[in-house]
DNA sequence: GTTGGTAATGGGAATCACTACCAATAAGGG
DNA sequence: CCCTTATTGGTAGTGATTCCCATTACCAAC
């Protein structure tokens, strides 16, 4: 059960009540060694690999768990089904954001321009929390448009 | 049938071999006269009320088309539902963006530090752009976290 | 090592938003 | 008014996610 490039997440999981196992451990394995965007069906193909007992309602829940334990990010694209990454501060990919096509659904990671964001973001937050008294904790930026290959068709 | 402050889209629907239809009309109009962001129930709900024979097929299969016509956007906030409203240019609000609470997921409008934005926006896109080759037509900027009521309890 | 309490699992049924299908209806140009 | 064709609305799906519940894994205390 053991395999490569497996991350430690026991001190996570500790004094909070929950306990590390073999799904949680799998489900955040496969996040770990991929780059893409998995949907919950994903993840359940890619753990049912290497450990067939696995059960869709069991990556649900996990994948709910982990998300309120700020381990991973839940996206709603709007395609359907939601999708899943590490958190930034977990990834290699780090802080980014998204470009999203809206004729082929691809999405694409980027992390350019973060001091244009950072700026813009400071002052923005700053302003919005004021106004609105509205405790801002997190934001979502993305772009849509049409990807390259989509664009030759 | 004819009510109050309904506006006229005839001159959305000529020439694309689209007509204009009683349903199509009444979701115009409940889209019109609410600051909300509603859901095709929401709007199933509102437009019963005055036209009882409105299925909620033809909800659904309106909303897609006048997405597609520009005339009303979606979003996915990721509730379960997903929810609309006029497009910038037909709506009072103008353009503007969300900020949305994660305990009560209420959603609050704002327009404010557009001026930021487009600084913004405008640097990262032409890079993004470039950089990507990917034609970005449109953005999603929300903020996240908690309102005012919500953060008293 | 055994026990007891709680966390976690996984299978199946149930929900819920949304779609596909199709016969019946109604725009709206001529 | 007529005809063509877009549109409607009811019913029966779909597909993703959640609920329920009996069984199992874990862990700390005897
Ligand atoms: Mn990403
Ligand atoms: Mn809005
Ligand atoms: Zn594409
Ligand atoms: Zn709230």
């Amino acid at each position: 059960m053991r395999r490569h490039g497996q991350r430690h997440w026991g001190g996570e999981f500790k004094g909070c009540g929950y306990r590390m196992t073999k799904p949680r451990q799998a489900i955040l394995d496969v996040l770990g060694e991929t780059d893409e965007h998995l949907s919950a069906e994903d993840i359940y193909q890619a753990v049912y690999k290497f450990y067939p007992n696995i059960g869709m309602t069991t990556v649900y829940r996990n994948l709910e768990l982990l998300v309120d334990m700020s381990l991973i990010v839940r996206f709603d694209f709007g395609h359907g089904r939601a999708k899943y990454e590490l958190t930034d501060q977990y990834s290699e990919k780090g802080h980014h954001h998204h470009l999203v096509c809206k004729k082929c659904n691809k999405v694409i990671d980027y992390s350019d321009f973060m001091n244009d964001e950072v700026k813009f973001l400071k002052s923005t937050e700053k302003g919005l929390s004021e106004i609105y008294k509205f405790r801002i904790t997190d934001h979502l930026i993305q772009f849509l448009g049409i990807c390259e290959e989509c664009s030759k068709k």
